[in-house]
DNA sequence: TGAATATGTTAGCAGTGTCAACATTAAAAA
DNA sequence: TTTTTAATGTTGACACTGCTAACATATTCA
């Protein structure tokens, strides 16, 4: 029997969300059929979202918590092990996520100080990093560390964004040596060494 | 006078919708807007592009184009000052047309092989980037170079991708030591010297 | 000159974000 | 406990969107 009110729809609404936006990408995700996914009216989201945008907020910072979860994980006794962990998971994690991940780095939602939450997830990911590679670095000059991170963050952001080309792109495309697509998938083969060089090359 | 045919709507659409792009971001920029900003009729534009994509791929290439012609702008002797303009030009092009590079680099355009022209003017900078290098780097293996080019570019882009955030952010996170922001300003405040570090880096 | 084609317009469909007005229920105040 | 209030749900509507079909006009070329 299902009564008027639902009880805990806000986070059903997320959690419904979070699912069609990483099925669909959150540009086909809308508020009436996540209503209707969900079995209620079509402006009942907007009881808990007073608009897009703070649904996608709530999304990004999911994806923001379930990214800190994913590398977070393994606590193995070598630091540098555990940095090279870091790297592959954060990259897979933004291509396996990749709708997630494009609503947590695009610009659908602009500022994350205005959802003091998202903002809190995200920056616990980069604190994460941090506390990482300080350990890990030899030099303990607080700027060196922070700007390294920073470093890092950008190659694995970017890697990250090249890498989701190759998914679309024919795979005849792969072998041929006068696209950047070559270059890309024998990094992508090899994803371990690749991370495991420019971990290593900044110290 | 303002005759039944328009002549040259095409590409006076493409450069509008290039200006509307830029201006509003992508998402706001609807083929209605656009004909109406160009004085024809809602449907105008469906004779030159069928789906709305095929606009984006558009307004992509014309921005690869740009790229292009704003990293290859300058041919100075000294190969290493190329590359770090060319660094520094690539990083400022995706901050200041960030709205553009979204849909370069985004997945509004999912295959670029499905446009050739698009496909074409993003190879070409690539190419650039990987004539430059080659030339640049000591270690002539091509194998090298092109994963050191995606290497580069990849860090590039992730840059562009971080700094971003920076714009939106409130100036007044960017002295608090707790978040990402301080350590992102301070690579952004020298970001010559920061471009030049990781291109001696790779060689 | 005439037929085929390209390029423009108008009308309309289904889907969207969002708001206002109303209905129902749970929580707080009396 | 009763009553008031606030939270949470629904219906209906508006302006906007991408896109198609049907029609109008101009251009190209046999």
């Amino acid at each position: 029997m299902k009564s008027y009110h639902h009880g805990n729809l806000k986070q059903e609404l997320i959690d419904c969300a979070c699912k069609m936006c990483e099925r669909d990408g959150y540009t086909k995700l809308s508020i009436r059929s996540l209503a209707k996914e969900s079995n209620v009216s079509q402006t009942a989201p907007y009881r808990h979202f007073k608009t897009k945008e703070d649904l996608y907020a709530e999304i990004a910072k999911e994806g923001f918590n379930k990214l800190y979860k994913t590398i977070s994980k393994v606590k193995s006794k070598n630091i540098e092990e555990n940095l090279i962990f870091l790297g592959e998971e954060y990259v897979a994690f933004g291509v396996k996520n990749a709708n997630t991940y494009d609503l947590m780095f695009g610009t659908a939602v602009t500022d994350f100080t205005k959802y003091p939450h998202l903002f809190q997830a995200a920056n616990q990911t980069y604190h994460h990093l941090l506390s990482l590679f300080s350990e890990y670095s030899s030099n303990k000059d607080s700027e060196f560390i922070s700007e390294t991170c920073i470093d890092l963050w950008a190659k694995m952001h970017g890697l990250v964004g090249l890498l989701r080309k190759l998914e679309v792109v024919p795979s005849k495309l792969l072998d041929m040596p006068d696209t950047p697509f070559m270059a890309l998938n024998s990094i992508n083969n090899d994803l371990n060494s690749y991370i495991k060089k420019f971990i290593r090359a900044t110290q």
